[in-house]
DNA sequence: TATCCAAGGTAAGTT
DNA sequence: AACTTACCTTGGATA
């Protein structure tokens, strides 16, 4: 594999890898140390990261193997390619965090939130693994979905055989649409099983597109993924925002229904069009989804 | 050791 | 359009 490394010094503002990748917005990379999510908060700081990308337009044109870690002040990185532009897309490393964070509104708990986290960016996840990852979420536990995407590859997935060690790419549509629900029942998809496989057939047929959401206003991409099986708003806006660049988009999911509840309560409206359109202006319009990940992962992970 | 509960919701059926 | 209910599975809490 090739190697190399990105000097941090060359990022718009601070950058944290473990931030980044364990805090419920990707569930595709793997923690080669097995320790993903684990509470030891002494640091993990300098753990290998890995995944299998697909080809993504513009950026590679082949499946590639990359690994990622956070050490004296760099990304350091092996892979089948050269990994800076597809870093740079993967962690949004173009990303100006300074200039985001300065322009969030000035608020007591997003404060705190920003604080606590200060490095974390927002990813940019391949468009179908991150639709079934976020399927699969439903009334999951975040290490749970985690562990269902490893699942879904090491079981369906292709086998890449590099320098004597095999990784496992995200199944593609194709692969998934071909299994059956009780395939998929067996690696304790539970329910999602067959949101997952229609989903998959529906993409593998070419019946619907998930990147083409990224071409339509806001409200009308989110309109678009529905048609999904097993994707509602909140599925929807998370694929907006964590995948396909809309970083207005706020998923109304259980933790940030709680602090509008608890901190913004003027913003719940009932129903969720209107909700979201509340609390997103209240976040700052344009990168309210950086502000509601800052939210999710600092409540989540301090027990709240 | 046994039981209960909630976990980054959605679809289908009622009112 | 708003409100109920069922749905797989399991790690962690409670008894």
């Amino acid at each position: 594999m090739e190697t190399g490394a990105i000097p941090l010094s060359d990022l718009h503002g601070p950058f944290d890898l473990q931030a980044t990748l364990e805090s419920g917005q990707s569930y595709l990379w793997d923690r080669a140390d097995g320790r993903m999510y684990e509470r030891t908060d002494a640091h993990g700081g300098d753990a290998w990261y890995e995944t299998v990308v697909p080809p993504i337009e513009g950026v590679t044109e082949r499946r590639e193997v990359v690994r990622v870690r956070q050490a004296d002040g760099a990304l350091e990185w092996e892979s089948t390619t050269d990994a800076v532009p597809l870093l740079t897309h993967l962690l949004r490393l173009d990303d100006d965090l300074d200039a985001i964070a300065d322009a969030a509104p000035d608020d007591p708990l997003l404060d705190r939130a920003y604080e606590a986290y200060r490095g974390m960016r927002l990813v940019r996840d391949p468009p179908f693994p991150c639709l079934v990852s976020f399927i699969c979420s439903a009334q999951m536990r975040v290490s749970r979905i985690h562990g269902m995407q490893l699942a879904l590859a090491r079981t369906f997935g292709d086998a890449l055989p590099v320098d004597g060690r095999e990784f496992r790419a995200f199944p593609t549509p194709e692969q998934l649409a071909a299994r059956t629900e009780a395939e998929l029942r067996d690696i304790r998809l539970g329910y999602r099983a067959p949101y997952v496989r229609r989903t998959a057939e529906m993409v593998a047929a070419g019946e619907a597109d998930p990147a083409a959401a990224a071409t339509l206003p806001y409200e009308e991409a989110r309109e678009y993924l529905t048609r999904f099986v097993g994707v509602g708003d909140k599925v929807a806006d998370c694929v907006l925002l964590f995948s396909l660049g809309f970083l207005e988009a706020v998923p109304l999911d259980t933790w940030i229904k709680s602090a509008i509840a608890d901190h913004y309560p003027d913003c719940d409206r009932g129903g969720y069009d209107a909700t979201s359109r509340a609390i997103r202006d209240r976040l700052g319009g344009r990168y309210a989804g950086y502000a509601q990940t800052y939210l999710f992962h600092y409540l989540r992970s301090r027990g709240a």
